[in-house]
RNA sequence: GCGGACAUGGCGAAACUGGUAGACGCAAGGGACUUAAAAUCCCUCGGUAGUAAUACUGUGCGGGUUCGAGUCCCGCUGUCCGCACCA
């Protein structure tokens, strides 16, 4: 019997430094094999990395381990995303430079991916700041400018005051930005575009094909493009008092049927008519003024009332010329949604019903809900905005709302003012053009020179890359490049003469828009892909990473694949086939006395009249145990994977990480979840090592025995059986329970074979059932299966060996056990040969004493049998 | 305001298309081994009643469909998430 316990410190230095040696996870573009790219999403060099690291990389790894062991050939890369504002903040604070901080950071936590003993391919490697990368992603930008998948245009942008930055939509979070949380305000700047709008259609239906990605994410998504189908209507202007030169304003609407409740017309304040009016009329100049600095602070948009001011100007309504409507300019009115412009229907919209009432404007109710009378209905204290009939519309009275949609666009595309149609149909998308300029330093600088004769010139080919300077300096706020002495100073390539160099960098998300297509051939120089690999990798199989990434990086990846492919980089349209958002992991929170957050580490839990309590370890002092929170320095609360690794080592941490809850919720992490999962590690140590001693007896065979052989057989297929579909679902908690399951039956019939003789054919049955616990733990715990192989006799590395093939016969039992119901609640049990028809199932069911008792001699109403299922009686 | 998800023991959770609710783990309690501790092993563990077999009850609340509902439908309540003046 063995005693000593498994070293898993040693046991991994071992295994990592032998996996190395035989370059096992060493991926060849060539292989014949079938294809599996397995991808989590790659980390920032923040410094060190987390439990949320150590979550998702656990899991990816047991998708490459397990596809592997399945003969695929599997791409299972690892790189960095390393460019950004912490790096220069980091410069700022320290005097330094960002590549000196980003790459030691780099050094660091891949030392700490390699000890969780991860089946990357490390030759893969590669950084987003290195130029050998980002010289690629300038020569894309050029290709994107020919194609015509870039814009340079002056717009509203947001502005980070803190990083003093421009921010994309997606980057704004309740108003505030993404990284620094500082209020963003809205600037005039003329910026670099990437055209996803373009692509949203595209991008809108492609989700509906995506069906391995969660219906959350492509919910988001939808909502996010936010298309919508409508009417833009052109309304006649007033001659009388119109600016020179305009004759209409064209609005867009969801709800042409309300077109005879309108009551005026609102412009934004940026509307070119509202400037127009606005030069001879001060006061309307100050109300949009006024707008203008509202518009700031996103926050206050939020709280702010509904106000307008009425331009005089009166339009005609399209069908009816003696009907006119009065054009306010509004300051809930978004330039850059639709027209600018809208017609307002209070009666059935609540911002319309608002500003109405304020300035006294007309109610007309048009649409009549189905439970009233529309003779008499009128909308009251609330705007009406459900189903109904149309009402006080003409034409319009007793349609339904899609019908009189369509009869209004039908008729206003006939009518024609100045020429074109009154309505057209259209197509509106919420989804705006990516700004990707960044007034920073650290990041990919954008390929293009200013000349002053020639315009806008691309850098040639080349001379990429345009690479960042290295003597620069982050005592003073702003973007270093706009400042440095010589760097922005270039020769035009197309006249020759003096020119200045764009100093704006590319918005970090591109780096990671196309990383993963990268990773098929990270050391071609001369293109950022090559073809026939890329197209043979991509997509991923299977993408994972935090929910967080829903937007921002998963919409930005599908934009520049299909852009990439536009200009020849790849051939397919969507990176990633499946997608795999994986929860947060979470810790309780401690708080002393006054109030402080305490680590973890500090404090000691303790139990005291059945209650948990926490001290401190240093003086004992007592600490307050709080709510369980998501990781953060802020709070506190984290747990540093070195510190397990160190303690339990890397199977541990992955076994724990894996075990507690389903993938895609928040797990949280204890220490007695962590010593349970130590606990195990043990214990299936010391089951491999009873096994591995078993000696048979000359003359041990009995009857028991083979019931025992075929009862452990089949808890062993079974096992493997279950694992195999939870796998291919990614349910990585189940798989667990298997494993304790099945280790729990073994170390069951060790205990009852104890100091008895067994059979060779037990023994085998023993050992056959020990490999196959082994190759089931071995994606989750690589190094204790290997270890544990090993010690079973193989010469060879469990991480090479193929997955066991399940006997499925084995299975299926003879005899079946029917639970048996009566009124719907299980009574009793019947064990009957699996072969047995419905009306011998019958009679046994109705021998039963408890159905006898249950019916009283009486015959039963009715008796429901599910085959292989249950058998329900009614009395 | 709009959209979505979720709700099961003391806790994390299982339960495939409606078919034995609580697998597996954690915690707790009892016992064995030990001079003792740790480690390990065995037993109990939704609630109520009972020594027990057993009975009744039980998946947020109220209804419904069904031979049968944690699962499906309708209506609530609560929690979490996303979007938010998008016309």
């Amino acid at each position: 019997m063995r005693t000593e316990r498994y070293n898993a410190r040693e046991a991994e230095r071992k295994w990592q430094a032998t996996w190395d040696e035989k370059e096992l996870f060493r991926t060849k573009n060539e292989d014949p094999r079938p294809k599996y790219y397995v991808l989590e999403m790659f980390p920032y060099p923040s410094g060190r990395i987390h439990m949320g690291h150590v979550r998702n990389y656990t899991m990816g790894d047991v998708v490459a381990r397990y596809k592997r062991a399945r003969g695929f050939n599997v791409l299972h890369p690892m790189g960095w995303d390393a460019f950004g504002m912490p790096a220069e903040n980091a410069a700022m604070a320290n005097k330094s430079h960002p590549a000196k901080w980003t790459y030691s950071n780099i050094a660091t936590m891949r030392d700490q991916l390699k000890s969780m003993g991860l089946s990357l391919d490390w030759h893969r490697e590669i950084a987003t700041c290195d130029p050998s990368y980002y010289k690629h992603q300038q020569r894309m930008f050029v290709d994107f400018l020919a194609g015509g998948l870039i814009d340079r245009k002056t717009a509203k942008v947001n502005w980070d005051p803190v990083d003093q930055t421009v921010l994309a939509n997606e980057q704004v979070i309740e108003g505030r930005g993404w990284r620094s949380g500082a209020l963003v305000e809205q600037r005039e700047l003329t910026q670099w575009f990437f055209k996803i709008s373009d692509y949203a259609q595209d991008l809108n239906d492609a989700l509906d094909r995506l069906e391995r990605w969660p219906e959350k994410v492509r919910l988001m998504q939808k909502n996010w493009i936010g298309r919508s189908e409508g009417l833009s209507v052109r309304f006649a202007l007033d001659k009388s008092n119109a600016p020179q030169g305009e004759s209409e304003i064209e609005i867009y609407t969801t709800r042409p049927d309300t077109l005879f409740g309108a009551s005026f017309i609102a412009l934004a304040p940026e509307h070119p008519l509202s400037k127009m009016v606005a030069e001879k009329n001060p006061e309307l100049n100050a109300f949009i003024d006024e707008c203008r600095k509202m518009g700031t602070a996103q926050e206050l948009i939020d709280k702010a009332e509904k106000k307008g001011f009425d331009t005089g100007l009166r339009v005609t309504h399209p069908f009816d010329p003696s009907w006119t409507l009065p054009v306010y300019v509004a300051n809930f009115i978004l330039m850059d949604y639709g027209t600018g412009a809208i017609f307002g229907c209070p009666a059935h919209d609540q911002r319309d019903f608002d500003f109405a009432t304020a300035y006294r404007l007309p109610i007309k109710t048009v649409v009549c809900p189905p439970d009233q009378d529309p003779k008499t209905y009128s909308v009251g204290e609330t705007p009406y905005d459900g189903d109904g009939k149309l009402c006080n519309s003409s034409f319009l009275d007793g349609l339904t709302i899609d019908a009189a949609k369509e009869e209004v666009a039908k008729r206003l595309e006939k009518e024609s003012l100045n020429n074109e149609p009154v309505g057209t149909r259209k197509i509106n998308f919420r989804l705006r053009d990516w700004g990707i300029s960044r007034q920073r330093y650290w990041g990919c600088p954008i390929p293009v020179i200013h000349c002053e004769s020639c315009g806008v010139v691309p850098v040639p080919i080349k001379d990429l890359p345009v690479k960042l300077p290295d003597d620069v300096t982050f005592d003073v706020p702003g973007n270093p490049l706009e400042r440095h002495a010589t760097w922005k100073h270039v020769d035009c390539p197309q006249c020759g003469k003096a020119a200045r160099r764009e100093t704006d960098t590319m918005d970090t998300f591109v780096d990671s828009s196309w990383y993963f297509a990268r990773f098929t051939n990270p050391w071609i120089e001369d293109r950022p892909t090559e073809r026939a690999v890329v197209d043979g990798w991509l997509p991923v199989n299977q993408y994972i990473g935090g929910i967080e990434h829903a937007i921002l990086h998963l919409l930005y990846s599908r934009f520049f694949t299909r852009a990439m492919k536009k200009v020849g980089h790849a051939g397919v349209d969507e990176p990633f086939d499946g997608l795999f958002t994986q929860g947060m992991v979470v810790h309780e929170t401690y708080r002393d006395k006054e109030g402080n957050w305490v680590t973890p580490a500090e404090i000691e839990i303790y139990n005291e009249g059945g209650e948990r309590h926490a001290k401190l370890l240093s003086n004992g002092a007592p600490v307050d145990i709080g709510s369980i929170e998501k990781m953060s320095k802020s709070k506190r609360n984290t747990i540093d994977p070195d510190d397990i690794i160190g303690t339990y080592g890397a199977d541990t941490a992955r076994w724990f990480m894996l075990s507690d809850s389903p993938p895609e919720r928040d797990v949280i992490w204890t220490e007695e979840g962590v010593q349970g999962a130590a606990r195990f590690i043990q214990r299936l140590w010391r089951l491999v090592g009873d096994v591995s001693e078993l000696k048979p007896a000359d003359n041990a065979h009995d009857a028991a025995a083979e019931d025992a052989v075929i009862t452990i057989r089949k808890a062993a297929h079974r096992a493997i059986i279950r694992v195999e579909e939870d796998l291919e679902r990614l349910r990585f908690n189940r798989c667990v329970a298997h494993a304790y399951e099945l280790a729990n039956a073994l170390q069951a019939e060790l205990a009852v074979k104890k100091d008895k003789q067994v059979s060779p054919q037990w023994i085998s049955a023993m050992q056959e059932a020990c490999e196959f616990l082994i190759a089931i733990i071995a994606p989750m715990m690589p190094h204790l299966a290997e270890e544990c192989w090993t010690a079973l006799g193989h010469q060879s590395m469990i991480a090479e060996a193929a997955w066991p093939i399940a006997d499925r016969s084995l299975i299926v039992e003879n005899d079946i056990v029917l639970p048996i119901q009566i009124n719907g609640k299980k009574r009793d049990e019947l064990t009957i040969s699996r072969q047995a028809d419905n009306s011998s199932i019958e009679q046994a069911v109705l021998a039963l004493e408890s159905v006898k008792a249950a019916l009283e001699g009486k015959a039963p109403k009715k008796i429901v049998i599910v085959p292989q299922r249950i058998v329900n009686v009614v009395v």
